[in-house]
Formats: C-alpha cells, sequence, structure tokens
DNA sequence: CAGTGAGCGAGCTTCCGCTTGACTT
C-alpha cells in the first residue's frame, strides 16, 4: 500500500500525476465538489449566522467510501486540488468529510502539470487557507440566498418553473437590453465617395448627408483634375493573440467552425480526457516553461529561427483566478490528430493559436496616398498595406465578430508628389449606420467575461439556461432588401442608379423571448441592485477582502440579507402579477374586447373578458410572433383555429394548434403539420396525405407483434429495438437480435428490466388524461342540468389530482 | 407530446461552481 495519498480533483489530471510521483504515491481523484447544499430548500440558517448545511451527493457517495479507505490507509494525505477559492473549499470539504487529521493532512497546489512543478509543490505544502475557504462559503451561499429567494417570486408573479440567479439574470438582461437599444437604433444613411484611378481607388476624406450634396461633389469634379499631394510609407506591425482561454476558445470555435459554446466544450473534453490538449476550463493565458520551451523547438524545426518569439501573456479579465494554464496541445510537435471532424478542426485551432502565440510579430508597410482635387479643400485618401514579414500569421490569423474582411493585402501603386492621375469614374454610394449587433452564445459568454461574471465552468451552462427557461431563443433571420441609392460620374456625366442590398440577415443570434422581457423588467424593477452589472464585481470586492482575513464572511452575508429579504418580502407583497396584457382591440365580428397576455402555458391572446358571463375564446399566440408586435388582425387569425379540415372515410379531420404546434386530428390521433403547410389554409388532400405518411411511419417503427399480447410491441426507436408494453418501454439487452424475440423472451426482459423513467411518465400522463377525460365525458352530459359551463372543467381537475 | 389560460389553492419548480460518465426510445 502506498504511504501517500494524493487527490485532485479531475481524474485525467491523476492519471498524469501519478506517473511524475512515483510507486509511493497513490494519486485519486474527487471529482470537483463533493458536498453542497442540497436542492430541495434554502438549507441556510439564516438565524445562525447563515451556517450551510452541507450535503453529500446521493452519487458521490460510493467515491468518498473508497476515499475514505484510501485515506485511513495512507501516512499522509496530499490535497491538490485547485488553487482558487472553489479548489481551496474542495480541499476543505474533503478534510472534513474523510475526517483527516491535520498532523497527516497537506495541502499542495500547482497550476501547471509538469514534473518541477509537482515536485515543487510537495516540497513546500502548507495549510489549508480558511480564509479563502469563508470566502467560497460566502460566495456559495449568496448565489443560494439570490436564486432561492427571486425564483419562488416568478412563479408567483409571473409563471412556474422560472428561475433568476445573479449570472443568469445578468444575461438575459444583456440580451434584452441588446434588442431594446435595435428596436429604437434610428438608421441614418450618409454618401460616401470612391474615386477609381484604374489600378487602384481612394475614399473622400469627408462623407455627404444628403444626395443633394454628393451631386454636387460630383458634378463639379466633372471637370476636375487630380494630382498627388502626398505619400506615406509607415512601418508597421502586428502581434499573435494570447493563446485560448475557455472564452475565448469558446469565440473562435464559433466564429471559425461555427460550433455552439455546448459543442465546444464537450469536444474539448474529450480532446482533454485523450491526453492532447491541457485542461479546457480556465481562465488564464499563461504558458509554462516546458510548453514555450516545446512550441521554441516546433517552430526552430519548421519554420526557421526568424519565426520564434517566446513570449508570455499576462491576463487582463476581471476576477481571473488562474489556477490552470492556458488551453494548449500537450505536445507543441504534434501538428494535426485524426479521427473525428469536430475534433481535428478544434485540436488544429488550439495547435494554431497556441503555436502562433510564441511566433515572431508580423512585419507589415502601410502605405497612405493623399490625393488633392483641384478647386476643392476635400481630398481622397488611398490606403494600402504590404506584409513584407508574415510571421505569426504563417499559422493563424484570429477573426473578428464584425467580419469587415479587409483582410489580405492592398498593394498601392508607388507614386510621387505632385503626380496627375486620372479618373476613371467616382462612385457615391448611400450607407447606412448600423446597430450594435446582436449577441451570439459566444459573444455573450465574451461580454459576461469582460463583467466578471460567470467562470469557466459556467459559461457553456449558463447559456444553456436561458435557453431551456426560454428566456432567450437562438434563430435565424432571413434580412430584408434594403434600396439604396449611388451616383456615379463617369466621362463628365453624372447618373443616378437605383440599387438594392440584403440586409439584417442574422445566424444563430439571441433573441430575446417575451417572458425573457417580462421577467427582465420585474427583475430590474424590484431587484436593480442584483441586477447590476457591476453586481458580481462589488461581491468579489468583498470575497476577496474575506479572503484576505479582512471581513468576516457571515457579516457580509448578513449585510447584504437584510435588505434584500426585505425587498424580496415586499415584493411578494405590494407587486402585481406580471402577464404584460395589452388591449389589441375590438372585434368587429363580436364586439367584444382582443387582449394579448402571457399564460401559464406562454403568450397567448383572449377575446372576450374572464369575469363576464359570456363565451372567452384563447388560443396560443403562433411561433415567431411576439407579444409586442402582435396586431388584432393576427389575433383574430389565431381564433380560427381549431376548424374541420373535412371529412375522410366518414371521419372527420380538424386542424388546430397545440403546445407543440400545428396538428391534425383525425381519429383520436394526432399528426403535426410541418412548417410548410398553414394550419389555416390546409386542405382534405394534403391533410389525408400527411395522416397517410404518419401511418405508414408508425408501421416502420414496428418490428414484431404478438396475437396473445396486443399491448406489446417490438419497436424500432431512435437508439435501436426496444420493448413496448402498456405504454411503457423497456430496454432490450445487448447482443440480442430483436427480430427473433418470443414473446417468451419479451416476457421474461419486461420481468428483468425496469422500465425507462421518461416512459413511465409519459404513461403516468396518458393514464390521467384518460381519468380527465372520463369525467368530462360524465359531468358534459350532467351539465345539461348546469347553466354553467365550468363545472366540467372543475372536475377534471380535481380528479387529476388524485 | 398533442387541452390548457380566471377561480379554491395542494404540491411541484429554483441558484452557481467544481467534475465526469450512464443513458436516452
Amino acid at each position: 500500500m502506498s504511504k501517500n495519498l494524493v487527490i485532485v480533483e479531475s481524474p485525467a489530471k491523476a492519471k498524469t500525476i501519478e506517473k511524475f510521483l512515483g510507486k509511493d504515491y497513490h494519486v485519486m481523484s474527487c471529482f470537483g465538489h463533493i458536498r453542497d447544499l442540497p436542492k430541495r430548500h434554502l438549507c441556510i440558517d439564516i438565524e445562525h449566522g447563515f451556517h450551510p448545511e452541507y450535503e453529500i451527493q446521493a452519487d458521490k457517495k460510493t467515491l468518498i467510501a473508497q476515499l475514505s479507505k484510501a485515506a485511513k490507509e495512507a501516512d499522509c494525505v496530499w490535497l491538490a486540488s485547485d488553487e482558487d477559492r472553489e479548489g481551496e473549499a474542495i480541499a476543505w470539504h474533503l478534510s472534513q468529510v474523510l475526517k483527516l487529521e491535520p498532523a497527516k493532512t497537506k495541502r499542495i497546489v500547482f497550476n501547471e502539470i509538469t514534473q518541477t512543478a509537482i515536485l515543487n509543490a510537495i516540497e513546500h505544502p502548507r495549510d489549508l487557507d480558511y480564509d479563502l475557504v469563508d470566502a467560497q462559503q460566502a460566495r456559495r451561499v449568496l448565489d443560494r440566498l439570490v436564486g432561492y429567494e427571486i425564483s419562488p417570486l416568478l412563479w408567483r408573479k409571473v409563471r412556474p418553473n422560472l428561475s433568476a440567479g445573479r449570472v443568469q439574470s445578468v444575461a438575459v438582461r444583456l440580451v434584452v437590453e441588446r434588442e431594446e437599444e435595435i428596436k429604437h437604433f434610428k438608421e441614418k444613411s450618409s454618401y460616401k465617395v470612391v474615386a477609381s484611378f484604374g489600378n487602384f481607388s481612394a475614399e473622400l476624406d469627408t462623407r455627404f448627408q444628403t444626395k443633394e450634396e454628393a451631386r454636387k461633389f460630383l458634378e463639379s469634379c466633372a471637370s476636375a483634375s487630380f494630382s498627388v499631394s502626398g505619400m506615406e510609407i509607415k512601418p508597421s506591425k502586428r502581434s499573435p493573440a494570447a493563446p485560448f482561454t475557455t472564452s475565448t476558445l469558446q469565440q473562435e470555435a464559433s466564429r471559425k467552425l461555427g460550433f455552439p459554446v455546448s459543442k465546444t466544450m464537450v469536444v474539448a473534453q474529450q480532446l482533454y480526457e485523450e491526453g492532447f490538449i491541457t485542461y479546457m476550463r480556465t481562465d488564464s493565458v499563461n504558458l509554462s516553461s516546458l510548453a514555450i520551451g516545446m512550441a521554441k523547438e516546433q517552430i526552430l524545426d519548421t519554420y526557421g529561427e526568424k519565426y520564434s518569439r517566446p513570449r508570455n501573456f499576462s491576463t487582463k479579465t476581471k476576477g481571473a483566478q488562474e489556477a490552470h494554464e492556458a488551453i494548449r496541445p500537450t505536445q507543441m510537435s504534434r501538428t494535426a490528430i485524426s479521427g473525428d471532424p469536430s475534433r481535428v478542426k478544434l485540436y488544429d485551432l488550439i495547435w494554431k493559436r497556441a503555436l502562433a502565440s510564441q511566433m515572431a510579430d508580423a512585419e507589415i508597410e502601410k502605405t497612405q496616398i493623399n490625393i488633392q482635387i483641384s478647386g476643392h479643400t476635400e481630398y481622397f485618401i488611398a490606403r494600402g498595406e504590404v506584409i513584407l514579414f508574415d510571421g505569426f500569421l504563417k499559422v493563424y490569423a484570429e477573426s473578428k465578430d464584425d467580419e469587415e474582411d479587409d483582410k489580405g493585402e492592398k498593394r498601392l501603386p508607388v507614386l510621387k508628389q505632385g503626380d496627375m492621375l486620372k479618373l476613371e469614374h467616382m462612385l457615391a454610394r448611400e450607407v447606412f449606420s448600423q446597430h450594435s449587433p446582436r449577441y451570439s452564445e459566444a459573444s455573450l459568454v465574451k461580454k459576461l467575461e469582460e463583467l466578471g461574471i460567470g467562470r469557466p465552468s459556467t459559461y457553456a451552462p449558463t447559456i444553456s439556461t436561458i435557453l431551456k427557461r426560454e428566456y432567450v431563443a437562438k434563430e435565424d433571420r432571413p434580412g430584408h432588401i434594403r434600396p439604396y441609392t449611388a451616383l456615379k460620374l463617369k466621362d463628365g456625366q453624372v447618373e443616378e442608379l437605383h440599387l438594392q442590398e440584403n440586409t439584417g440577415a442574422e445566424k444563430a443570434k439571441l433573441f430575446p423571448t417575451d417572458v425573457g422581457i417580462l421577467v427582465n423588467q420585474f427583475l430590474v424593477k424590484y431587484f436593480s441592485p442584483i441586477m447590476d452589472y457591476g453586481f458580481t464585481a462589488d461581491v468579489e470586492k468583498q470575497f476577496d477582502e474575506i479572503a484576505q482575513g479582512d471581513m468576516k464572511w457571515n457579516e457580509m452575508i448578513a449585510a447584504f440579507y437584510q435588505p434584500f429579504h426585505k425587498q424580496v418580502e415586499d415584493t411578494a407583497q405590494n407587486s402585481e402579477k406580471v402577464s404584460g396584457e395589452r388591449l389589441l382591440g375590438v372585434d368587429p365580428a363580436t364586439g367584444k374586447n382582443v387582449y394579448v397576455r402571457l399564460g401559464r402555458f406562454g403568450p397567448m391572446v383572449q377575446r372576450g373578458e374572464t369575469q363576464s358571463e359570456g363565451k372567452v375564446d384563447f388560443a396560443s399566440l403562433k411561433k415567431g410572433i411576439s407579444m409586442e408586435e402582435v396586431s388584432l388582425e393576427q389575433a383574430l387569425e389565431m381564433f380560427k383555429l381549431p376548424r374541420t379540415v373535412g371529412i375522410y372515410e366518414g371521419e372527420e379531420i380538424t386542424a388546430a394548434a397545440g403546445r407543440f404546434g400545428p396538428y391534425l386530428k383525425y381519429k383520436g390521433s394526432f399528426v403535426s403539420i410541418p412548417k410548410t403547410d398553414d394550419p389555416l389554409v390546409i386542405d382534405l388532400d394534403r391533410a389525408v396525405e400527411l395522416i397517410k405518411a404518419k401511418a405508414e411511419a408508425e408501421q416502420k417503427k414496428v418490428i414484431k407483434t404478438f396475437d396473445e399480447e396486443p399491448e406489446l410491441h417490438i419497436l424500432n426507436g431512435r437508439y435501436g429495438p426496444y420493448i413496448s408494453f402498456e405504454n411503457k418501454n423497456y430496454k432490450i439487452p445487448k447482443g440480442c437480435d430483436a427480430s427473433l424475440l418470443s414473446l417468451e423472451d419479451c416476457r421474461r426482459i419486461l420481468a428483468e428490466e425496469q422500465p425507462s423513467a421518461r416512459s413511465v411518465r409519459k404513461a403516468a400522463a396518458l393514464s390521467r388524461k384518460k381519468v380527465k377525460d372520463e369525467s368530462t365525458a360524465k359531468t358534459a352530459s350532467e351539465k345539461k342540468k348546469t347553466a354553467k359551463d365550468t363545472a366540467g372543467k372543475k372536475t377534471a381537475k380535481t380528479t387529476k389530482k388524485a
């Protein structure tokens, strides 16, 4: 048995380190945090110093038992979790949970995985830093208080199942406010004048506000002469970007490879686990001396000495904790990997970026030519750029969010002052000012990082959360045609051209939803301190003070909680329910008011008053139409569903819009209406076609049925064959040929296997619905006696509970 | 997956930050 037990957070790291330490050391992983506040309640004792009640997560119990056993057998336990707030807390939780004796427990830290660094760490152990642990507890408790006190308010005041938090709510706010800004953006146009002189062109130093001014200028240039008034050549250089952090990797993978941030992280995780790259959740741009050495060697071998320039970068990110290196290949000499295309491409990106960061600056020659116009004070400017030495550009060029790709070379002819130029033509083109760009997943991460909000491990999950809660939606927009005017001067004549361009197209951008907008409105109104973009930075400062030992963590929390909790209670008491209700107008056919508002199941339109005796119609807002922009006409359209499409083989086909979009109902079963069809206009022929296609697809799903057991089917699913019985699904054990299974085999499988959790929920929902339908049918006959039609629904709801 | 939307109001949602696999129909 090893004398020493070393505990690190990641199993891949454990494997590497064990190799460095030799046989006296056994290295195990604790897989991140081992205890946390239970999800069920607040689990913070407000009355007693905000004492947190931690619990070991169920899935960590066996792991803890293993660690505990190994710790007992070891002479010394080395807690080697990351060198940051969270890492220190993990070490402390380990010492608590494993009941480690202080005498045989040592805390070590290293921020690069090299033998030297680790041996050095072993030489210099320290004690647990309880101030740092307390800073983490403050962070944890604050987040729990904010999340678990505000979220229930949203359930009461807006809609169930919503959430609020220090990070996610600010992320939503950014998206909402950007959209707001875009909505109020006033496009301004001006005229940009470009003169073409044969082998190069130049832009006028001023722009004209109106077409008339531009025309006057062009006309006045008809007989003007053009001459070089100055030529300047300036040497310039461009430096490589720092190697990747989590956030910059997400941005570049998004721009260059089109990856969503979650995909980038999944692929990077695989590369890490296979030992191709260093750790992928980091905020550090630092490279180990080993990495710098490897890069230098690689550059010297491939490109020569001129291309090598070892350098180290310093982090400018707010609140960076730098427990790891930058993301880089583990072997700089591994220029490429093979296999899955996503991994190949991501590795390539990481390799190039890391290598380029150690390469020489690119040397560039910038040229500017000024051209004077006879009789005018305005002048033309031509700019050129020639790369004299490519340096790091040989390997890698960073891309920008705004795709003004003036990339590559633009060579200007060699001219001298006084040279006369012959104008080929001059074009004054109407150009438009642009609003700030909408956020992509990656650019939102970038913004959050700039504000110091969130951590590398949470960027991707935060994006997933706000998408899952439907606060924001990732969408494409087709863009629209915009006409513009251009004036062309050629051969002394000015000609007016009417042209058009496509503008405003969006790809995978984040748009706020109606719920997102309303929730944000509510939070900004009642919780402005937490919604402030500087809130996280402020509390981080206080966490730092706690870590320095200058502040007590529970006093900091107390100072925050007192006004915060009062605000929660006041809001619960005094604020109105948020529905975003708006009167759209009066339905000319019925004379009833038509409203739009947020209902329990999302945005909806309503015709008539809920308090009145008359009939009230409801309809879900059609996808793609927001509460803000819906018109009375559009709303009235939505009330036209459900409608009867026609009769087929004696049964009625109806078209309606449901929770999951438009559908056809025929003989009690449902068929989705694809986007290409409109439920309002779909005809009988097309409806029958869709119903037949669905039936055929259902047929294909069936592998085998048994006459003796009509409820049992062997079906073909997305993940291979499975058995369906009484609406519950069962896995077929590996190695069985589904088509050869007998009824006996199936029954045995049913007895042995647990039905999938999902199908159990579904079956439960179906049986609830059945009970409900029966009771509705029953009360429907009773209802004839009662005047009001509410009794049926009421009974239905009570039975649903049972 | 396939209704709904007020009203009584039971009992359910929820946070951020560390880490990976087991499993999906």
